[in-house]
DNA sequence: ATCCAGGCAGATG
DNA sequence: CATCTGCATGGA
């Protein structure tokens, strides 16, 4: 078990966490969370400003917060667009987690039409019923363990409709996994992506984003169109396209602070300030 | 009871 | 290209 620790503005660990991108972790308390990802777990405590990582897999964790990127530069250059304002004063403490691949893959396949607090019960239990026991928790099942679950199993899990949409992507993913992790570019592993049963343009982009970290995307969910509609915005697409037309590489980053703002933030900042 | 939640597949203009 | 419908589940 090794230690890590971290001071700065821009990390938050519960803006973070709590932000949408991500659905195994635990809140132990006020200054304490959990947070898992494949056969890994790590315990974050944050005191005074500093934040200290306790885990067994220190580098991949340090990857998976993405410590090294400096967030103030994409923070500054976001806050010159006056929409974005307040959301980036109170969410500037978001990054964007360096997911692995396939668990984000399955993870976003359930989220759609769904909500987070369900979404992440699924998972909880997905992972009890085919993930690998380990000290205390459980690991993301390997795609071969997600094989030998059939759609009735799922189902009882309660995935609902999507449950068929994981049977199926569990056995033609590892085909797109390569092309996937080496691509550069938005527009092809989108394509790609979209040839899998379950994923769509929005869980596309969330994919694109959290598990690729390609930042020049803007999933557009039911949260993200209510915010950003308008006369001539009326369909999602045409959101997406604008805000990536707008804000070009930091368009996820732009989306997450909205996202949280949004979802967790708007209402506690207008009531506070009266 | 109806609506909503980090929407998608399939069918039809 | 766009629009429409059906879809599992559970909480508000």
């Amino acid at each position: 078990m090794s230690e890590l620790t971290f001071k700065n503005e821009y990390f938050s660990i519960e803006d973070t966490l709590t932000c949408g991108q991500v659905f195994r972790y635990k809140k132990i308390s006020e200054t304490q969370y959990e947070v898992y990802s494949l056969d890994k777990r790590c315990v974050v405590k944050t005191q005074d400003g500093i934040a200290v990582f306790t885990t067994d897999a220190p580098e991949y964790f340090e990857k998976y917060f993405d410590l090294e990127r400096s967030y103030e530069q994409i923070a500054t250059r976001l806050s010159c667009y006056p929409e974005l304002e307040k959301a980036v004063k109170a969410c500037k403490g978001i990054r964007i987690l360096r997911q692995n691949l396939t668990e984000t893959i399955f993870s976003f396949i359930i989220s759609a039409n769904n909500n987070i607090k369900r979404i992440q019960g699924i998972i909880e239990r997905l992972c009890e019923k085919y993930g690998k026991k380990m000290d205390g928790y459980y690991a993301f099942p390997t795609i071969e363990e997600l094989r030998q679950a059939t759609v009735a199993e799922l189902k009882a899990l309660g995935l609902g409709y999507r449950a068929q949409y994981i049977y199926d992507t569990a056995r033609t993913v590892e085909s797109i996994l390569p092309q996937l992790e080496k691509c550069t570019d938005v527009d092809t592993a989108r394509k790609i992506l979209l040839t899998q049963k379950g994923i769509g343009p929005k869980v596309a982009d969330c994919i694109i984003l959290f598990g690729l970290n390609l930042t020049k995307t803007y999933p557009v969910d039911t949260w993200i169109f209510k915010a950003n509609k308008t006369e001539t915005l009326d369909t999602p697409k045409k959101v997406h396209d604008y805000f990536i037309a707008r804000y070009g590489d930091d368009a996820g980053i732009a989306q997450q602070y909205i996202f949280h703002y949004e979802r967790n933030v708007r209402n506690l900042a207008d009531i506070a300030k009266l």
